[in-house]
DNA sequence: CAAATTTTTTTGACAAGTCAAAAAACTAAA
DNA sequence: TTTAGTTTTTTGACTTGTCAAAAAAATTTG
């Protein structure tokens, strides 16, 4: 039987959680989930005993969920549909990389199989979307680097920005407004910890400062020559 | 509160069932409506009296349904992203007009109002979609052109088939392998209302016999010159 | 380590959609 | 116009997904 849209978000919630967390074997706390979910923590327990039921994920009372081989895979295949449409959105519709999420929230339990080996085709099998988070293949498989971001990378050197952890309409629009979108070339020029705060010289040689809980979430790599 | 796809199924199949009522005041049955939606009668009646209860239907019991103004404007939006998906995916996606109908079936809930608004524009405001259906407008209004079918059209005349008014897949299938497509130039020989057949020629100048239930399907205007 | 706090699970309830089968209402035929 | 047949509605039940609030378990703190 194939999985509704709530086990696909479930699912989908569940994987990108675990990404967060280092060792693979540890479990995602269900309030976490729960919240992610924007569900009462008594409806995520439910579900995920379900979830459990279908061997989709292991669940341990008290301490939390993880997926399982089959469920890692189906997370996979939605994340690929949904970065899948957001390039394709961007790309072949001309919308903006800020507005594409929300869109692509819906789209992605939506698209068949066969529509997203079209995409995946007209788009030349890209690698990764408009925010430079990566696609997975259509087995399920995503790559993982490891970027720095504002707060760990080297001072002073050219970065790339390659990343943005966030979806927020209001904050992607501000990165582009200020010439901090993935694919563009920046400096960090000092971290202040006492003032919680990192600035930052963009293309246009503009300074600006952000916030370290904002800095984190733009992942960068050395600027290649 | 916005209309569950479930809904808008339900929505669409009366509209489709009232366009081929001649009076627009005429009631679907209840037992038709049931079996084009591939429901349980009893499922139907209590789903009708919720629409009811929402305004977007008239239910009379034991007669039947009639949409409502409100219910036909929101059908009628549910057939332009029917229609306009449909388009967009043979067009821009490169997808077989036989293959397009299932698809759209799932996008046209799943597609939000500036993404069909954009399709809209990219494929330049277009008036039918694949199959020659007409596309209502953003306002839900649909142009109702009476076009003659293969049954009604003058013989021995050059005709070009304007709309298939069916989504079986192996039906269209067979209509694009003998050159019957929208689009295309044919013209009527002979009906044999005995063999209940009609015997067409095509624009290869070939022949083909079919029967007047798949031949009420193929609707024709006159060629023009 | 025991009390206080937080997290998680359980419970009972509810809404949307659905079905099968019994009951009621219509329609058609004899 | 009564009977037979068809259609529609009603009823009771079930599934999926949800919540609020009570109960239980785990964790933190004094």
């Amino acid at each position: 039987m194939l999985p509704s849209s709530t086990v696909e978000n479930y699912l989908k919630s569940i994987y990108i959680a675990q990404l967060r967390l280092d060792d693979n074997q540890e479990l995602v706390p269900m309030g976490q989930l729960a919240s992610s979910l924007d569900v009462a923590p008594g409806t995520a327990t439910t579900m995920v005993k379900a979830l459990s039921d279908s061997g989709l994920v292991d669940y341990e009372p008290y301490a939390g969920v993880r997926l399982t081989d089959a469920g890692a895979k189906l997370a996979a295949l939605v994340l690929r549909r949904h970065r899948l449409v957001e390039l394709f959105l961007v790309q072949m519709m001309g919308m903006s990389w800020t507005e594409v999420h929300d869109e692509a929230e819906n789209l992605e339990h939506a698209v068949s199989d066969r529509l997203i080996e079209r995409i995946d085709e007209l788009l030349g099998r890209p690698s990764v979307d408009p925010h430079g988070d990566p696609i997975p293949d259509s087995m399920g498989t995503m790559s993982r680097y490891h970027y720095h971001n504002l707060l760990t990378c080297p001072l002073q050197k050219p970065m790339n920005v390659t990343r943005v952890i966030d979806q927020d309409v209001k904050f992607l629009q501000f990165l582009e407004t200020q010439h901090l979108k993935p694919g563009q070339s920046i400096r960090v020029e000092t971290r202040d910890a006492i003032a919680d705060s990192v600035t930052v010289i963009n293309a246009e040689d503009r300074q600006i400062t952000l916030g370290t809980a904002a800095a984190s979430k733009l992942l960068v790599e050395p600027k290649r020559p």
